[in-house]
RNA sequence: GUGAUUGUAGCUCAGCUGGUUAGAGCGCCAGGUUGUGGCCCUGGAGGUCGGGGGUUCGAGUCCCCUCAUUCACCCCA
């Protein structure tokens, strides 16, 4: 057992893993620059307040699960980002005071902490990738930020993955709601769980998504949060629905859909894999028209976004094995020296052939040529050059293929000629 | 925060109702091939059995505490 380990709920990634993340971001910036989002970069601290207000303190992330801390006695309290919409929101008002606000569309793939405790599909620290189109959210801005995460999923090859909708309304529709929702519940409080009576007075609307079967079976006969929103609300929630048949993306309509976090209004989303456990969101998102006078703008700038966690992406993609096509590539060269007095010439050679362009590894800690050869073809290098007595005499090198075991004698400047024309395709 | 689970070699794991020097596979190193890999054969190195306490003639095995892991609740990506 190591000294120390990383801290709970944080995880190292080695080389291996790192090739998928590559894919991945690779995946995610052609798509989002197909549809003219930009990256942004935000502080991973920010003043404490903004999730506060941003996020709001009745929800769990901001009541108990954010890494808190002060920088000196009489400092501001700081936290680390447990998710980005506020912070890219509070970077954009930042840089753009007052101003009539264009369009302007953004994405990230940023480190995230949330201080819960970890399980399948659930870090302290943890990835997301998510895209926030601030200045709009027409039923057009909404299916174009939907469409866009589905094309992520899409080109990744992603199957059997469900997308979710709902429309939570506006405020007022949700009061409304609430009430009904009271009234409905009312006679059944006796068989509601604790949380769920907890909820009952707190935020009803948080019973709908409950996972205990029995409060699940009360709630199916509810009354529908979409038949509470206004007339206009449900037009407009239509015409996202409608966008995204149009753009033959299946879809389905879940009443029982309500997002935890306090900014989201009109329209919701949410993307679950069969594939993921108890976890099984691997994205969601929604409208947040209210978050920027929450944080303290005069006027209301129209947002839509959505987040997608790195983790359960991966984790979803492995069990599906999309995976299979990355295969790893050695270096073209593995230069094997007879013997440690060699050492000096060997790294000579090893500098020029990387100075020519070709990758090139070689034996660093004065092994046996048989143990150097065993770690060219663990590294799964493409040849083998052997730098012996002979060679160095003769000016005549043994260049050895590792896949078909022919070998060449050939002088020094003809190599790295012989190797590039080889990993020609 | 709550519940359960697991913790033996670098890795994946065996170790029956407590009984002498703790095992396997893979990996690693060396040799079989004194200048050559992948397959095969032989040998070798490597373990405070998570940590602490207790019961016992005797504990990897039983009890308590503790730490860590994993999964679930909660919540969310």
């Amino acid at each position: 057992m190591a000294q120390f380990q990383a801290v709970k709920g944080a995880k190292d990634i080695f080389p291996e893993e790192v090739v998928r993340w590559h894919y991945i971001e690779g995946v995610i910036r052609s798509v989002t620059s197909l549809y003219g989002f930009s990256e942004v970069r935000t502080p991973v601290f920010e003043y404490t307040e903004l999730f506060q207000r941003g996020i709001g303190s009745s929800t769990d992330i901001v009541g108990k699960e954010m890494f808190t801390f002060l920088p000196d006695p009489n400092g501001r309290s700081i936290t680390l980002r447990p998710e980005m919409t506020a912070g890219v929101m509070r970077a954009f008002l930042q840089k753009n005071p007052g101003a009539g606000v264009p369009v302007h569309k953004l994405y990230y793939i940023a480190d995230l902490f949330r201080k819960e405790r970890p399980q399948a599909g659930r870090q302290r620290q943890f990835t997301q990738f998510g895209a926030e189109l601030l200045g709009v959210s027409s039923p057009a801005a909404v299916a174009e930020v939907i469409s866009m995460m589905m094309q992520v999923f899409d080109t990744l090859g992603l199957h059997g993955l469900r997308l979710r909708v709902n429309s939570l309304g506006d405020h007022e529709d949700r009061m409304r709601y609430r009430e009904q929702l009271r009234s409905y519940l009312e006679p059944y409080h006796d068989l509601l769980d604790e949380a769920s009576r907890e909820r009952f007075e707190k935020n009803p609307l948080r019973i709908l998504d409950s996972k205990n079967p029995a409060v699940q079976e009360i709630v199916a006969g509810a009354p529908k949060l979409l038949d509470c929103i206004t007339i206009e609300g449900r037009a407009e929630f239509d015409r996202v629905l409608g966008y995204l048949s149009d753009r033959g993306i299946a879809y389905e309509v879940d009443h029982l859909l309500v997002r935890g976090l306090d900014y989201y209004g009109h329209t919701a989303f949410e993307v679950v894999s069969a594939e993921l456990g108890a976890q099984d969101a691997i994205g969601g998102g929604g409208r947040y028209d209210a978050l920027s006078k929450e944080l303290g703008s005069n006027s209301e700038i129209p947002a839509v976004g959505f987040a997608v966690g790195m983790e359960r992406l991966i984790i979803t993609m492995e069990k599906q094995g999309l995976f299979a096509t990355l295969c790893p590539h050695g270096p073209q060269v593995f230069v094997v020296l007879q013997d440690a007095s060699l050492e000096d010439e060997a790294l000579r050679i090893a500098d020029r052939l990387r100075r020519a362009g070709i990758t090139t590894e070689t034996d660093l800690a004065g092994r046996s040529m048989k143990a150097q050869m065993r770690e060219a073809n663990r590294l799964l290098a493409g040849f083998a050059l052997f730098v012996g007595q002979d060679e160095v005499a003769s000016g005549s090198y043994t260049l050895r293929n590792l896949r078909t075991s022919e070998q060449l004698s050939l002088s020094i400047d003809a190599i790295p000629g012989v190797l590039l024309e080889s990993s020609k395709p």
